[in-house]
DNA sequence: ATAGGGTTAG
């Protein structure tokens, strides 16, 4: 009986976990301890997991601290979940420790642990160093396998180095792996990325004669990069036979298709599929919304962008930074600046962190009007969370404060940004 | 009942 309530119990708490509902997981946390019985590795590991990722790294490694006081041991699932917290919040110091830990406990590192952190690594684009870890895995006796594989593929698509890429799929085959749909996915987005179609279509006919069935998201990366490049009529063609072919479109595809149309100026139509997605019940998602409300404040339609942002509650979603950036970014090029500052505190309230894009888009706004004072306040967030300057923000930085009546200003930065003072003083003095 | 890969918005 109390077996039954134990696993009846970790049922719902790893459903509030996985869905990053840590309040509700932690109050059955609570709920268990008041009914005798202790959080096990499996419980522990949700958790940890669901902090992770929601960034809320450190608050995980207390977790794993507490766990281990009340004598239940992590397991590579744990260690994984923490890794992979520690490399995205670029703590990879911590990371590296927590790697010695795990050994020194006597667990055995697997290819999951080390896929993990090669996500991480070619997210960055370190693939040299992903590289490397396969390597190591080799040498460590833990073998590769096809997701390995597939992230150092992404590794190099994403350093733009498709030929090595491609020599990939031929190294997968001598390890006696086979390239999967995921294998031939990503390279045909890294072609496409690389604006290089006629490639991609290669390599897609490569695929078919490899037996490796295409699926939605090889039709999904396809029409995206043809709208990418302006190629209208053959992306209509490909959503047609899609749809002709009966195959089952998704979220992606619905949201390349609204975004394809109003990229290439045919916001009304974009908007009428829109509705026929509402009148259908589709599931729609947040990104639908931007899209949506995006191309409306493009076009100098504020209401119906407004009227977005109100259905975005009523479709069961809730905006994210990029909904606020949009919109924070119209505010201000419109001179609402009172209003602007009600969104950004309503946004923090709302639990909505901004992140360093949509600081550094709000700088480059407010210089464009010459609010000097109000971007000197967000120049201040962005040097608290330690993220950095984008190009375009700091050479409209420089282009504004080498202007007279602005310099005065610039000696009032943070200290970070001095580097702007002194980089305006040699351009004056050389 | 806890961990890893591909497609969309800025």
């Amino acid at each position: 009986m109390v077996f039954h309530l134990h696993q009846t119990f970790n049922i719902v708490f790893c459903e509030y976990a996985k869905g990053g509902m840590i309040y509700e997981a932690m109050h059955i946390f609570d709920q268990m301890r008041q009914q005798g019985l202790s959080p096990n590795v499996v419980n522990y590991g949700a958790l940890i997991d669901a902090l992770c990722k929601l960034g809320r790294v450190d608050e995980a490694m207390l977790r794993c601290n507490q766990m281990i006081n009340e004598g239940v041991t992590p397991n590579i699932i744990v260690f994984t979940s923490l890794v992979y917290g520690l490399c995205t919040v670029d703590k990879w110091e911590k990371a590296d420790e927590l790697f010695s830990e795990m050994l020194n406990q006597g667990i055995y590192p697997n290819a999951t642990f080390f896929n993990t952190i090669m996500r991480n690594l070619c997210n960055e684009g370190r693939v040299m160093e992903a590289q490397s870890l396969v390597d190591l895995m080799v040498r460590l006796g833990v073998r590769p396998d096809v997701i390995s594989y597939n992230t150092l593929i992404d590794g190099y698509c994403l350093a733009g180095r498709m030929e090595e890429a491609m020599k990939l799929l031929d190294v997968m085959v001598s390890a006696g792996l086979e390239p999967d749909v995921v294998a031939y996915n990503t390279l045909l987005h890294g072609y496409c990325r690389a604006g290089r179609i006629y490639d991609a279509f290669r390599l897609f006919r490569q695929m078919l004669s490899n037996a490796v069935t295409p699926g939605v998201a090889t039709y999904n990366t396809i029409l995206h990069g043809l709208f990418q490049y302006g190629r209208f009529s053959e992306a209509k063609e490909l959503y047609l036979n899609m749809i002709k072919s009966g195959m089952q479109l998704d979220i992606y595809t619905c949201n390349i298709m609204l975004n394809g149309l109003c990229k290439n100026n045919f916001l009304d139509d974009a908007f009428e599929m829109f509705q026929s997605l509402c009148s259908m019940d589709s599931q729609l998602d947040i990104i639908t919304f931007n899209i949506m409300i995006d191309a409306l404040l493009k076009s100098g339609r504020k209401e119906d962008a407004m009227g977005m942002l109100t259905a975005i509650s009523a479709h069961g979603l809730v905006p994210d930074v990029v909904t606020y950036r949009l919109v924070t970014e119209n505010l201000i090029k419109e001179g609402l600046l009172e209003e602007f500052d009600n969104l950004f505190l309503a946004m923090e309230k709302s639990g909505c962190t901004p992140n360093s894009g949509m600081l550094n888009a709000i700088i480059r706004r407010l210089l464009d009007r010459g609010e000097i004072m109000r971007a000197g306040v967000y120049l201040s967030k962005i040097d608290e969370k330690n993220f950095s300057l984008e190009a375009s923000t700091t050479s409209l930085l420089l282009s504004v404060f080498s202007r007279e009546e602005y310099r005065h200003h610039a000696k009032s930065l943070p200290e970070k940004f001095h580097f702007l003072w002194v980089l305006i003083n040699e351009h004056y003095f050389k």
